[in-house]
DNA sequence: ACAGTAACCTGTTTGC
DNA sequence: TGCAAACAGGTTACTG
């Protein structure tokens, strides 16, 4: 489910939530997700929440002592329950079936909801940027690190679809599956095509593509196609601006030829052969 | 180093 | 209608 602009939307609706808050206790219900919950996450507790940030799909709470970690996975979403922990609170926000964990500070509760378990829940000591899930990550899409000289550079010698290697977070980070088939049909580069036989031109109308496609999916609060929803518990509504993703067998809307869907990487990908090349 | 595949897990949709 | 297979927004680990 959530790609970058579903972690930032997500992100930007529990941080105010947060900042400046004391952690008050932190209940981890089932600790079985991509890696156990580990104890540490505990040392949180008593801590003052000093920021929060998003690295590639990662959030991380910082804290004085290090950072809290948390990844959506695919199927993960993060809610405020407003109000204090008090008997009638707890009742009225009995936890559902894959309620995992829970954060909780003066005035809400932040719960963790994930049912294919494949996110994430850590304690990172400082510096945090260095532990090795964050440590050789790629450049963040919308900052002035990435480039379409970028991406060029990178791909020389390399044979991999270009779809594969935009979704590789060692060479651009927070680009996955919906966005990527998006941003190559808006830079008309076919998704097979050879990462290295594309030329320094088409990277930089494939980052634009990338960069734009990010930005307006924040605005509309991410895309829900089933089951995302942010902080607040509303959709995103990105999905009404898709062009090809999910449209297999639709009319293309730059030449009316029909939408075509291939497993690429294990992954669906969506693609017009008349507009892409 | 690179490229391709299997794996983690649950819920929903699709197809016979 | 019922059941099994296929599929789903991510990432790591393993293979050759």
């Amino acid at each position: 489910m959530p790609e970058l602009p579903e972690v930032e939307t997500t992100l930007r609706g529990i941080e105010p939530w947060l900042v400046n808050r004391t952690i008050r206790a932190i209940e981890v219900r089932d600790s079985r997700l991509r890696w156990p919950v580990p104890d540490a996450v505990g040392k949180a507790v008593g801590q003052q929440v000093l920021s929060l940030q998003r690295r590639a799909k990662y959030m991380l709470i910082n804290l004085a002592n290090g950072c809290l970690l948390i990844h959506l996975g695919m199927s993960g979403s993060m809610r405020v329950l407003a109000g204090d922990t008090d008997q009638h609170e707890q009742e009225k926000h009995a936890p559902g079936k894959h309620d995992h964990f829970d954060i909780l500070v003066d005035g809400c509760t932040i719960r963790f909801n994930d049912p294919r378990r494949f996110g994430c829940f850590l304690w990172l000591e400082n510096p945090a940027m260095e532990h090795p899930l964050l440590a050789a990550l790629g450049p963040e899409p919308l900052s002035d690190e990435f480039s379409g000289k970028y991406l060029y550079q990178r791909s020389q010698g390399r044979k991999l679809a270009v779809k594969n290697f935009i979704m590789d977070g060692k060479v651009v980070v927070g680009v996955g599956n919906i966005y990527a088939s998006e941003a190559l049909y808006m830079a008309g580069i076919h998704p097979l095509r050879a990462a290295g036989k594309i030329s320094i031109a088409r990277y930089e109308g494939l980052e634009s593509a990338i960069r734009d496609v990010l930005a307006r999916a924040i605005r509309q609060g991410g895309t829900t196609l089933r089951d995302f929803t942010s902080s607040d518990g509303s959709p995103g509504y990105f999905a009404q601006e898709l062009l090809v993703y999910g449209r297999a067998g639709q009319d293309c809307f730059q030449c009316g030829a029909k939408i075509r869907q291939k497993v690429i990487g294990q992954r669906s990908s969506y693609y017009c052969i008349n507009c892409q090349h």
